[in-house]
RNA sequence: GCCUCCUUAGCUUAGUGGUAAAGCUUAUGUUUUGUAAACAUAUGACGGCAGUUCGAUUCUGCCAGGAGGCUCCA
């Protein structure tokens, strides 16, 4: 990367905006430019057009702003009169609507020149567009609303990015290029991993045996180090009755997201898109002492979610998916330890998975909103508790975290753990949230030493988040080479000809007998083909076996990173591969 | 849901207002090979429904599915 500043990137790109704008403009006189601020990694601009245009005119554009920046030697900014920009921009609601703004919010009108375009702007320009904006590309179009509101009218949305030089666009527009190719959704379609059927529907994927060969690894995984920790692995009904979302209040908040009820016999019935109330019944289900708490059920949670159908991507936003889903029920006093308790073990399995602190996942500790008597439950002594509670075990767990206002489930505040996805962007992978909210509504309690019924305090978690989101991670992580434990062959036997295919059914029945996932290809290939075949599947061991191996019962191996072949005695291959998959390497 | 784009064989892609080409895959035969693709032959597709047209895979509309976007505030 260049030694520019983020604030000179920032205003480069801002100033490539107006250039954008002012070629659309010349191009469409009927355009009306709205918004064009600087993102990430590039700008946008937000435009109306009469007639819609299409990513084929980008090139048209791209060239109009090469012409154009010829005549822009600088670009100026002045303050204007509420009258003056009135006029000025008197064709252009958008714009009126922002000035509107500025002035009842007393802030100064300023515009903005360059060649013979002008704009409403706030500033942040660099000095000569002429000599600096030479590398920049109009990457794509999509719609947005007018202020992100989707009642308001659906704009034109042009995205760009620019660069100091060319050399740096190249190198950006080439990781753009990589990062499609670790897309989740094409290695999972090149590995055999997982597809989608019209006929099942969408946001339903359907997975192969190898891919739910990665699923039931994570899933042992996790149960298998929950009850290490004292978790009691429990298993509810995926669906209940409406009542049961009535009372628990998650009904009024998840309506436009819960599948419709059914009705059968006298019942109403609704497929499940949270586990809690399922769990609430269990723990009500017989008297609790505080002996027992904290009290930790823990299920492997299918659930419903009707997402929009625009919003489904992949495995990281489906229908229904399977959540590592715990509700902890503890008292107030316990409450920051348990918390810290689940950090503890989500960090853990972070780093078995290959997630690093700080690089992959960063912590975000969400909050609610006083004010906001609607999306959250009034109650504000509970909600300054629960937060600082929260605040402190992120501090005293030395956390990465930041925090993010009005982003709190309504029952009370939590930590999400946000991983970031190829194309950059941060999805909620697990959460951990504090609840005072459900022991009112279901009345959980537990008897005290004093022999007093009291309230307790839940905390929902999920260790490694929905299955198939975490698969997604995975698999961009790795770019489909998983780790040994993951992968779904983890050896593959290739036999040079035919008639080393005996042999090979020796080593494949040892191997399998190790309970290693192995298979043998028979088929009348080369070895050359064979290789090549098990290298893009990403096998981690391959096994050539011909007469020499055979004779001294060896197996010559190959790993997917190429080379390291040597030749060595089953048994000690054996013995390594079983430390890979038990250190979980 | 909304906006833009996309949909040709199992996969990846070519192409046309007169029903279509290729590579890989698959099947069969030949080959029996020492670390990333042996050879030959064969099978196989214009997402669905309408419309325009003498004629539509190609143009238009609708539907379905897919991709990107709809949080970043002049």
């Amino acid at each position: 990367m260049s030694k520019v500043s983020q604030e000179y990137l920032n205003n480069l790109r801002h100033s490539c905006a107006h250039l954008l704008a002012a070629a659309v403009v010349k191009l469409y006189p009927s355009a009306k430019p709205t918004i064009g601020p600087v993102i990430e990694n590039g700008f946008y601009y937000d435009f109306e057009f009469s007639k819609p245009i299409s990513e084929e005119d980008l090139p048209k554009i791209e060239a109009e702003m090469a012409k154009l920046v010829q005549k822009w030697g600088s670009i100026e900014g002045k303050e204007i009169s509420l009258y003056e920009a009135k006029e000025k921009f008197a064709k252009n609601p958008y714009k009126l609507e922002l000035i509107e703004e500025l002035a009842q919010k007393d802030e100064p009108i300023m515009i903005y020149r360059s060649g013979d375009f002008e704009d409403l702007c706030r500033g942040g320009h660099i000095e000569k567009p002429f000599q600096e904006i030479k590398a920049f590309k109009l990457l794509s179009i999509a719609g947005a609303y007018w202020r992100g509101d989707e009642k308001n009218k659906m704009l034109t949305r042009i995205y760009g990015t620019c660069f100091p030089t060319q050399e740096e666009l190249d190198e950006y527009l080439k990781q753009l290029e990589e990062a499609k190719n670790r897309d989740h959704r094409k290695i999972g379609k090149d590995l055999g991993l997982f597809v989608f059927s019209d006929l099942v529907g969408k946001g339903l994927p359907l997975f192969t045996a190898k891919g739910a060969t990665i699923r039931r690894e994570l899933e042992r995984f996790v149960v298998d180090e929950e009850i290490k920790r004292g978790y009691q692995h429990v298993v509810t009904p995926p669906l209940a009755k409406t009542e049961l979302y009535k009372v628990s209040g998650h009904y009024p908040y998840y309506a436009n997201t819960m599948y419709p009820p059914m009705r059968i016999d006298e019942e109403e019935l609704i497929l499940r898109p949270m586990t809690c109330p399922h769990h609430f019944m269990l723990y009500k289900s017989q008297p609790q002492s505080y002996k027992d708490l904290p009290l930790k059920l823990a299920e492997l949670s299918p659930q419903f979610r009707y997402e929009k159908s625009g919003e489904l991507s992949g495995l990281t936003r489906v229908r229904m998916f399977c959540l590592a889903d715990a509700h902890i029920f503890c008292t107030v006093e316990q409450a920051k330890a348990t918390i810290l308790e689940v950090l503890n073990l989500i960090d853990y399995a972070n780093k078995v998975l290959g997630f690093v602190k700080g690089q992959d996942y960063r912590y975000r500790l969400s909050l609610g909103d006083r004010k906001d008597d609607k999306k959250y439950y009034k109650d504000d002594k509970a909600w300054e508790t629960a937060e600082n509670t929260l605040r402190e075990v992120l501090t005293e767990a030395k956390a990465p975290f930041f925090e993010a206002p009005n982003e709190a489930a309504f029952y009370g505040p939590k930590i999400d753990i946000q991983i970031k996805n190829v194309s950059g962007k941060e999805e909620t992978a697990f959460t951990v949230q504090y609840d005072f909210v459900m022991p009112k509504r279901f009345n959980l309690t537990y008897t005290d030493k004093d022999g007093k019924e009291q309230e307790v305090v839940v905390i929902h978690r999920s260790s490694i988040g929905a299955i198939e989101r975490t698969m997604a991670f995975l698999i961009e992580k790795y770019k489909g080479a998983f780790p040994v434990w993951l992968s779904p062959v983890q050896v593959q036997i290739i036999p040079i000809a035919e008639r080393h295919n005996k042999y090979g059914q020796n080593v494949l029945d040892q191997l399998l007998t190790a309970n290693i996932r192995v298979e043998l290809d028979e088929r009348a290939e080369t070895m050359q083909a064979k290789i090549r075949d098990a290298q893009m599947q990403k096998i981690p061991y391959m096994l050539i076996v011909g007469d020499r191996e055979e004779k001294e019962k060896t197996v010559a191996v190959r790993t997917r990173e190429g080379g390291n072949l040597r030749a060595i005695k089953i048994k000690e291959f054996i013995d390594k591969v079983k430390e890979d998959i038990e250190s979980r390497s």
